[in-house]
DNA sequence: TAGTGGTCTAGACCACCAC
DNA sequence: TGGTGGTCTAGACCACTAT
């Protein structure tokens, strides 16, 4: 077998990952059945292994193969789950859409097959340029950061940190290195700073190195980011930084009057064909 | 010089391009200058060339390097457009938070400093899988396209797409190939079915090859995709897909009460550092 | 032990850009 | 024209997984 030509001018290894990215979407193989070892691709293609390397980089890096030292080169598979963000019947204006407890999304997750845990950890930094900004704090002040890594299925899901002001978390149960009944919403209105409101940024960038490490996505999986900032009448309480990887879920936000709409429309079956293409 | 020992075990390319990302963060190269050239680091870190092209790979993967064929390795630019995508004040019972006209983007490019166009397309074809769940129809029915190729400072920036019903869109300037004042969302209402809410799916993923063309980001570019299905009383009017190139801009959504706080808080600066990671 | 992907080398020629 | 990154080859040895 020799590669198709796609067009005369384009390299080998390009015609070659587009040939196997066909074949794949065609379904020729399945995520059981590893794609046939570089060593048959070198000869079915007649190209040399570091060509066949290199087509295979760029659906990796696509996110569409994953390697696996030893066994072989598979299909990457897409366990989604649902992140009701702004609250579980996506009504802007029921109070719990700010911060649901870990009970809420563990609960959740339950009721869509998967299982969901947490490590939780608690520290005291020097705020980052951006948080602190966000908090009306000078660069460099103490704040406490509760650390939340979600694991989901056993694997790498999230990672949730809530930054406080110190002087705000002194002497309260969010200095201690657990969860609390409630959420940390519960603690933050018993100090009478009950979060009404909150604005989130959204952004996608790949993993750095220690990222990359813990959520062991590999390469062509992006992290998906939110920073939401809480408020209460008097001004910016926490930053809640979370991020996901981002081949394992999807956010959810209700946005205007849904009405009666409680309910949410059944979730569309998650289609590779969606990464359809501009002209 | 040779290559700092990170852990004797680590790969050779994986050390290199930890040193790579310490002189990078450590501030050694300017946006303008590029990066040594690959013989020079060849030489310096005393490997071979394919070696000095993975290290660089992994930072290239990492959205931190782009390589320019003819010119050099430069240090990849994030310029960053802040997108209100519930509104305008961020207050989520503001009806116009549904779906802003262009020319309300195009306002708000132009003051951050921004220049933002849009070339526009309408197409006619059989719907997806996912659109047609998400409208209630069958999958392969026809559907009505309106697509929007947006560029900021004449480069690509994001793909919006508005789907319709083919039924719905009959007859009415939603056919023409041209915006309409006021945004389609003004034809909707003129028919009878105007938009009060809406449901918003975000998932972040690598672009297919055919994006990868478009959006001209290359490796280590995320995309973030925006899919919001927007509601009537009846029920689903349109499914609006928006695709952003990631390192170009940042989504903003209102939660909950806001109260006064109609002006947004200032974006925060976008720190590299705030790729923090992991323990 | 056999088979997989992971790393690394040394060299060649090509395509694009700036001068 | 010279220098940059882009492509490609042929071969070697290593690390991990399964049996």
């Amino acid at each position: 077998m020799t590669i198709p030509r796609g067009s005369a001018q384009s390299p080998k290894y390009q015609r070659l990952a587009a040939d196997l990215r066909r074949r794949i979407t065609a379904g020729e193989f399945t995520v059981d059945d590893p794609l046939p070892v570089e060593g048959v691709l070198e000869k079915q293609y007649g190209v040399a292994r570091n060509t066949v390397r290199l087509a295979v980089d760029v659906l990796v890096n696509e996110g569409r193969l994953v390697r696996l030292q030893g066994k072989g080169t598979y299909l990457r598979e897409h366990p989604v789950l649902d992140h009701r963000v702004s609250g579980p019947g996506l009504l802007p204006d029921q109070r719990d859409c700010l911060a649901a407890p870990t009970e809420v999304y563990t609960k959740e997750a339950g009721q869509a097959g998967r299982e969901l845990t947490a490590d939780f950890e608690m520290l005291v930094v020097r705020a980052r340029v951006d948080i602190a900004e966000r908090l009306g704090l000078r660069p460099g002040e103490a704040i406490v950061v509760r650390r939340q890594l979600r694991l989901m299925d056993r694997e790498p899901y999230s990672i949730e940190e809530s930054h406080y002001r110190a002087g705000l978390a002194a002497g309260t149960p969010l200095m201690e290195p657990d969860q609390v009944d409630g959420g940390d919403e519960a603690v933050l209105a018993a100090l009478g700073r009950t979060e009404i409101g909150a604005v989130d940024h959204l952004v996608s960038r790949m993993p750095g190195p220690e990222e990359a490490q813990w959520f062991q996505g590999g390469p062509g999986v992006p992290l998906l980011v939110q920073t939401r900032v809480t408020y209460d009448g008097r001004g910016p309480v926490r930053v809640i930084e979370t991020r996901y990887s981002a081949d394992r879920c999807r956010l959810l936000y209700g946005v205007g009057d849904l009405g009666a709409r409680t309910a949410l429309p059944a979730p569309a079956t998650p289609v590779d064909g969606a990464r359809v293409d501009a002209p």
